[in-house]
DNA sequence: AAATCGTGGCG
DNA sequence: TCGCCAAGATT
């Protein structure tokens, strides 16, 4: 008889008890399709960072649709590649997945990588999607550590209502320990846990009546204490971030060159307007391609 | 390591 | 109305 230890026979039943419930409500999303291939995990993973799964769904079909690989994907011009991100946010995100299908086509022969190293390599993949890739796509067993795994580990074990700010190794150290050992069952762990923070063990309003764990749960048991730590909160009117989507959605909305007039009638305050315009130039989300003339750029 | 980076829906 | 929030990465 294996000797297990106490905090993994305290974790067992209520691991089982959201596998279970992810087996019977978890959603069908289209990059949840057993045809769907790594790179098409990844782009819906770069997708899903920062913009909700309703609104990235529509985008992501069409989006592989029109190119379904790395190949396709790094032919594609940045132009190309912003109109069709469209208004999914925060267009870098965009330019990094082209990059990283360049790369993985010129350095990987058109294959996602496997490893937590080589994926980490590629533009715009950080701990969580390649983590992500490697447990979705290749079904391999990796601490998949998102925004919704958090919370309701911090609740369920922690006893809080929201985890630390930043990412902490006391965080890993718990994922870790709670990570089923073979690999099959790690990859349905982690996609069941993230699922439930998702639906059941949401940010506000969690409906805890419909949670599988309720009766394991560390906050629920201290009944439901506020979290002391107040959440950064997002700035946003008036701020650079507004002032940059306003110009490229101009940029987006235009076929060709657009006149420097056009983006000065999009913003009033010209001092921001001419440092958006630079960052966005620097960021190389926009192109100078005449006299006083700007564009998405071709290459 | 805290700040920065878009967008739209919802209560 | 307006603040809050949504599968993060980068610097």
């Amino acid at each position: 008889m294996p000797v297990a230890t106490a905090s993994q026979n305290a974790s067992a039943r209520p691991r089982r008890a959201i596998v279970r419930w992810y087996r019977t409500h978890g959603r069908s999303l289209p990059w949840r399709d057993a045809s769907t291939t790594a790179w098409q995990v990844l782009v819906s993973e770069v997708m899903l960072g920062q913009t909700p799964v309703s609104r990235v769904a529509p985008a992501y079909l069409a989006w592989i649709e029109r190119w379904p690989d790395p190949e396709t994907t790094a032919a594609a011009s940045p132009a190309d590649i912003l109109r069709m991100w469209g208004r999914l946010g925060y267009p870098r995100r965009a330019l990094r997945l082209r990059e990283a299908a360049i790369v993985i086509t010129r350095d990987h022969h058109g294959t996602v990588p496997t490893t937590d190293d080589e994926l980490r390599a590629l533009p715009g993949v950080g701990e969580y999607t390649a983590a992500a890739v490697r447990a979705f796509a290749y079904g391999q067993r990796a601490v998949v550590l998102d925004t919704n795994v958090r919370r309701v580990l911090s609740r369920l074990i922690s006893g809080t209502e929201r985890p630390p700010a930043s990412l902490t190794n006391s965080e890993r150290e718990l994922a870790t320990s709670l990570l089923p050992r073979t690999s099959k069952s790690a990859a349905e762990w982690s996609v069941a846990v993230m699922e439930l923070g998702a639906l059941v063990c949401t940010a506000t309003k969690p409906v805890c009546s419909a949670c599988p764990v309720r009766t394991d749960c560390a906050w629920r048991a201290a009944d439901y204490p506020a979290s002391t730590v107040a959440p950064r909160r997002q700035a946003w009117h008036g701020t650079d971030r507004q002032c940059r989507g306003r110009l490229m959605s101009v940029l987006r909305e235009s076929s060709g060159a657009v006149p420097g007039a056009l983006l000065r009638e999009a913003w009033d305050d010209a001092a921001q307007r001419e440092r958006c315009l630079d960052s966005l130039l620097d960021d190389a989300l926009v192109a100078i391609v005449g006299d006083d003339e700007y564009a998405l750029p071709s290459s």
